[in-house]
DNA sequence: ATCATCCTTATGTCTAGACATAATAACTTT
DNA sequence: AAAGTTATTATGTCTAGACATAAGGATGAT
């Protein structure tokens, strides 16, 4: 069945629309690329490349030889975007302002060292810092710069733009880990925040990497009520 | 400089090294397809492979005659598995297990159909379940299946295996919206997880559609000091 | 039966060339 | 000067064919 359609697209939504509607259950196995290209009516680079798409969207598994399979048990991920404090404040059309609230050059305390790694006697820069939104707290940040990874940091100038867009600047591409969890305010968090001590707060925390090296651990604390969201 | 590496890989490595090393600061022209086919010695398909999957991780923008740019502001995307919560328990090496507590067919009441968008007389399916690690409480799961959408869920036995589980194996393909905040632990949430009325909770709820009718919305509220983890 | 070897096969990647398309630049007309 | 038209250009996609590679299957030796 020789169809017109030729564009990768269309072939990679039929295939999708074959999977979804159980015309190709989860589990078994798709025609081979060279038959798809039969019925497609299109070169088998074509239909590579939809497949490829599928497979990396998890929709399909790829073996050499044995061919391409719908997968039974679809890795489901998620794609959450890290917005600069900024963005999301300013994508809710409120009035985004900063404050630098502390600033101290320190020798790495032991569990700065252990999360993420620096030597023993190594300097950091310790920052808090609070971001509004329409006046109101919006979160408060606790943030440690590895001063070796970006000696530049000493001279930035961190009481107008927050650390984040300044690091962003400098080490655009970079590796992290990010956690979130909820915490009770502790007195500190209670009077930034302006929430009762022991409401729950959603909190992340991010170490960074450039290249190998340890370049900031940040913890950011949320406004009471704060949600993340993302779509998949 | 006609260099003998040829793999798109081993191209998109290199590109990728020279913006890190900033040879191509953020914000500046990269050399057109055809140039850098020249330099590596191979196609422009190659090149353009390259090029595409740097674009798509969001490195590079790419525009027709424009050319491509070093992304200034790179959209930094966090990637994270939805684990079914049997995964992410067995991946810490505990045991397992999972009791269905409640059951009950009723109408969507109006704030479920504010969310999801269901007709007012939708019939649902209301399930409450706890799941255990090594038999301390791990996640509290209330959900609210939407019975048009899966009628089968019905006759489903869910005494054994939790809807999550059940569901994926149904609608294998689906979108979805996730929202994370910290609540506070009411007298049910306290009762079955453990902890204290008051008690900081993380929580994530998740409103999943299929090919555009909604089929299930779940609130997940995990033990205390529960740290959701991400890389990228 | 167990193991090593060769064959087959489906995907993975590359090439050279072609046409399509979006967006800028250059030119023309008003 | 402003507006509309045309050329130019870099990316986007496709094709037909080629060779590479991983892995399953068959074969044969132990």
């Amino acid at each position: 069945m020789t169809q017109k359609k030729s564009s990768f697209q269309d072939i990679r939504d039929t295939v999708m629309a074959r999977i979804q509607s159980r015309h190709w259950p989860p589990g078994s196995l798709l025609p081979t690329e060279v038959e798809l290209a039969e019925e497609f009516g299109c070169a088998r680079a074509t239909v590579n490349r939809a497949l490829r798409e599928l497979a990396d969207q998890g929709v399909v598994d790829r073996k050499r030889k044995s061919g391409t399979r719908v997968n039974a048990a679809p890795v489901k991920q998620a794609v959450f975007e890290i917005a600069v404090v900024r963005q999301s404040v300013e994508d809710m059309n409120a009035a985004y302002r900063y404050s630098l609230v502390k600033r101290e050059v320190i020798t790495a305390p032991p569990w700065l060292r252990a999360r993420v790694g620096v030597k023993d006697d190594a300097q950091v820069l310790h920052l808090n810092c609070m971001h509004f939104a329409d006046n109101r707290p919006f979160q408060f940040e606790e943030r440690w710069i590895n001063i070796a990874a970006v000696p530049d940091v000493i001279d930035a100038d961190l009481s107008e733009t927050g650390p984040n867009e300044w690091l962003l600047s400098q080490v655009p591409f970079s590796n992290a880990e990010l956690t979130s969890t909820a915490i009770a305010a502790d007195e500190t968090l209670s009077e930034f925040l302006d929430v009762p001590q022991g409401a729950p707060l959603f909190q992340m925390e991010r170490t960074t990497w450039f290249q190998g090296t340890p370049v900031t651990f940040v913890r950011m604390t949320f406004h009471q009520g704060y949600h993340m969201r993302t779509r998949y």
